[in-house]
DNA sequence: TTAGGGTTAG
């Protein structure tokens, strides 16, 4: 007789078990069997000793042990190790919950989602009553398939069975409802999680950022923060960043940055991009190199957000060198980075460069241009004035044309003054999208422009028509800590009387200076000091004048806005910036603006 | 008697 650790060793080497002729006469118990199964390599080995020990009629007498050996199957992970397991499982008279629940979780390991929600109904079917071992698994599931349907009513069993307090099975619930976008539902399962596990809060807080809805994210971190005292959780963190990021709250993420220094020895690749972004996003340009230069191992995602980051920031040749940095890293590229690339080569009207890597990416083969690329490229083109080209593009595209090609068109026939084209796109446009009040606004300044006003009161009656409302333009400023937002002309704030005087001597200054208002700059049909009026109320300007007086100086300055600024807030920024000897940064709806000594950063091409 | 959930960056 063979014993128990004799198998073990042979199995160990690797030897032919079944070839063995001692092997006829194993002898074991059920555990060792069990034990023995568990050591096999691959699904073959596994196969073998299992139908050996079958055959001596060693194994299966028991239900206990048949679920044993389906679960050290389903569980092995090895590739078709489902299609054995499910082999033993039909022929398991009776199969309990837990073998269901065995068959669930294997094929939702192996990413057979609908296989694992076929077994389910079976389940339901033949009467086995699910338990809360059941529904976290297929609700993963769902969450996989974005089955969302399938998910509310397995969310209604769940009801059923009084299984909705189990804080397993509501964690599955807020991802599953997170990920498919129901985000109402999902926080008010996450609402009835008595306590709260890192898993509860970290799926909701993600599933708040994969929706973008930031300032939900931010709000939900601070309370994780709270509750969980200040625990590290790195995903957590992580999705915070990208709030920031996405929000401009440079404060809260420099706090992110410390917590994480203080309590993580080593921040891993998605922290310290998150990181990167966050910084670059935020107008800290220099922070965001520094962390990048220092990081050990970057990839693709890495070199986009830093890529992005120069290219918001103006500084498209660095971007591209950066480029050629990660392919000699020996990194492929992939769809985002060239969405980078080429919004970097447009921003700072690098057209040659431009052209070149998008025919380097259509001839690679290797990344299949999408609508974003060809947007990308007409907005190169079309900045650059080359509107003729950009038309060409679009109508040469060989896939779908959207609204993004057709708007950045139009945008740059507005502003290189070209009517004609102009009209073109703007038709095209409004065939695709005619919900976007921004999209009025262009062409109704494109004709304010070329003085047509019959033109523009067309736009905007088709505008109000559809009750579409113009989106009001705002700068933010932050000061000792507390974030101000202004309008136009604006008439609200407890300040306003020092920020007007301010405004006022500011222009004193300016004419000095030689800046004259650009009244070109403002689209409605009034008289000459009605639009000096009211160009001298421009809410950057109030925000500016409000920094000036309440921030230290020396000190630099950040503006936030809402909406692309105009030249005439740029000229007098770049002058400003000057006479008061402070480093202005401002952030628009594009990119980045940083005025010192009276220049501007984007070289006057935005 | 066996077992389960979340998670991150461009």
């Amino acid at each position: 007789m063979i014993k128990a650790p004799v198998l073990q060793s042979l199995l160990a080497s690797r030897d032919d078990v079944i070839h063995n002729p001692e092997f006829n006469n194993f002898r074991a118990t059920e555990q060792e069997c069990l034990y023995l199964l568990k050591r096999c390599k691959n699904i073959e080995e596994f196969k073998q000793v299992h139908a050996r020990f079958i055959k001596l009629s060693l194994f299966c007498s028991s239900p206990f042990s048949a679920s044993s050996v389906l679960s050290t199957c389903a569980h092995s992970g090895w590739d078709t190790s489902m299609h054995y397991a499910a082999s033993i499982f039909r022929v398991i008279d009776d199969p309990c919950t837990f073998d269901y629940n065995t068959m669930i979780r294997g094929y939702v390991n192996e990413t057979s989602f609908e296989e694992a929600l076929r077994l389910y109904i079976e389940m339901v079917e033949k009467g086995i009553d699910p338990d809360n071992f059941t529904y976290p698994c297929l609700l993963k599931a769902c969450t996989r398939l974005k089955s969302i349907r399938e998910g509310k009513q397995i969310h209604g069993h769940v009801f059923k069975l009084g299984l909705e307090a189990d804080v397993f099975v509501q964690n599955s619930l807020i991802s599953m409802y997170g990920r498919c976008g129901e985000m109402a539902l999902s926080s008010a399962v996450f609402e009835k999680v008595e306590s709260k596990t890192a898993a509860s809060w970290s799926s909701m807080v993600s599933s708040c950022a994969r929706v973008g809805m930031w300032s939900e994210c931010l709000n939900l971190f601070r309370e994780m923060c709270r509750e969980t005292n200040f625990k590290a959780e790195e995903s957590g963190m992580v999705s915070a960043l990208s709030a920031c990021a996405n929000t401009g709250a440079l404060n809260l993420g420099m706090s992110i940055h410390g917590f994480l220094l203080r309590n993580i020895s080593k921040l891993n690749i998605a922290v310290q991009t998150s990181l990167v972004d966050m910084y670059a996003k935020c107008g800290c340009l220099e922070k965001a190199l520094e962390i990048f230069k220092k990081m050990e191992t970057r990839n693709n995602l890495t070199y986009s957000a830093m890529i992005s980051g120069l290219a918001l920031h103006g500084e498209g040749e660095a971007a591209l060198r950066m480029f050629s940095e990660m392919i000699e890293e020996g990194l492929e590229s992939d769809h985002v980075v060239y969405v980078s690339v080429l919004n970097a080569c447009s921003q700072s009207g690098l057209v040659i460069e431009g052209r070149r890597v998008f025919e380097e990416m259509l001839k690679e083969g290797k990344v299949e241009p999408t609508a974003e690329h060809y947007g990308c490229l007409v907005d190169l083109l079309g900045r650059a004035g080359l509107l003729e080209e950009a038309l060409e593009t679009i109508e040469s595209m060989p896939i779908k044309q959207n609204d993004v090609v057709w708007r950045s068109l139009l945008s740059s026939c507005r502003v290189h003054g070209n009517v004609e084209l102009g009209k073109i796109a703007a038709r095209e446009l409004l065939k695709l999208s005619s919900q976007n009040p921004g999209d009025y606004l262009v062409i109704s300044n494109m004709y304010a422009q070329a003085q047509m006003w019959e033109d523009v009161a067309k736009a905007r009656t088709e505008m109000a028509n559809k009750g579409l409302k113009q989106t009001p333009g705002f700068s933010m400023v932050e000061v000792k800590g507390k974030t101000h937002r202004f309008v136009s002309q604006d008439r609200f704030h407890p300040q306003r009387k020092e920020i007007y005087k301010m405004l006022h001597q500011m222009e004193w200054q300016l004419k000095f200076e030689g800046y004259s208002p650009d009244v070109t700059q403002i689209l409605v049909n009034v008289d000459e000091e009605e639009k000096r009026e009211r160009l001298k109320g421009h809410s950057q300007k109030v925000a500016l004048a409000f920094a000036l007086l309440y921030t230290p100086p020396g000190s630099i300055i950040r503006i936030a806005r809402n909406l692309r600024m105009c030249s005439d807030c740029h000229t007098y920024t770049k002058k400003i910036s000057m006479i008061y000897e402070r480093e202005i940064v401002v952030r628009d709806r594009n990119r980045f603006h940083l005025f010192k000594g009276g220049t501007c950063s984007c070289k006057d091409y935005w």
